[in-house]
DNA sequence: TTTTTATATCGTAATATTGCAATATTAATT
DNA sequence: AATTAATATTGCAATATTACGATATAAAAA
């Protein structure tokens, strides 16, 4: 197979799993921890920070974009990336809620 | 390829891209979720819920664990399945950092 | 001790991901 | 218009993931 099987979950399942799976990668992780660091992001930078070839980066930053995590701004001919604000809220408030149904619940067995 | 260069990236970075990719998927979301609502958390109410077949979910199961996200307690002939709450503190812990310093942050391009 | 029950592992097929070189595209510069 | 610069896309090889049936394992029940 190699294919999620998506249509047996949720619609919200399967949104916040694309987002999370996206993060899901040490060089899209990187990529938006440069972003968070920086002020003017342009993608060559981000090209030349990475151990990756330009077309992987490319690459990685599309699957950023197509996941919602990143806008990309063009400016002449360079692109300025930068994280969207929301949906790293949306990902925050995702992972506190669990923090406090968990605290709210008794524990059963672990 | 088809393997990531996690060797070029910090332990950071590779430690929360491992938690994260353990995540991205529709099923492991949905098995976190139902560990959250139910009180006894046994691993074949987890196979009768998922819309997958019991092995997939045993291999789901064993991705989460080893990325420290679930922990597993023997009763008997049964496994009870737990969330382990420092691993989604230290997610929500990781999204709210990247929040804040988004906040204290100058608009550049997007 | 045999059988049943619950879960894990193995083997394997289908598909996805990662990474890169080569090439295409697009916009600025000359 | 031709060249340069920045980024994206294509094509492809290597590896990883997903899913499942079949089988193994381990504990309880009969």
């Amino acid at each position: 197979m190699g294919a999620s099987k998506t249509v047996d979950f949720t619609n919200k399942q399967n949104a916040i799993a694309i987002m999370i799976k996206a993060l899901g990668h040490p060089a899209r992780i990187a990529i938006i921890e440069h972003l968070l660091k920086v002020d003017n992001c342009i993608c060559g930078d981000i090209v030349d920070m990475l151990p990756l070839a330009q077309a992987t980066v490319s690459q990685h930053l599309k699957e950023l974009r197509n996941a919602g995590l990143i806008k990309g701004n063009i400016e002449g001919k360079a692109i300025c990336y930068c994280i969207d604000e929301k949906a790293i809220e949306k990902l925050e408030t995702y992972f506190l809620n669990i923090k406090i149904k968990l605290s709210n619940k008794k524990k059963s067995c672990c």
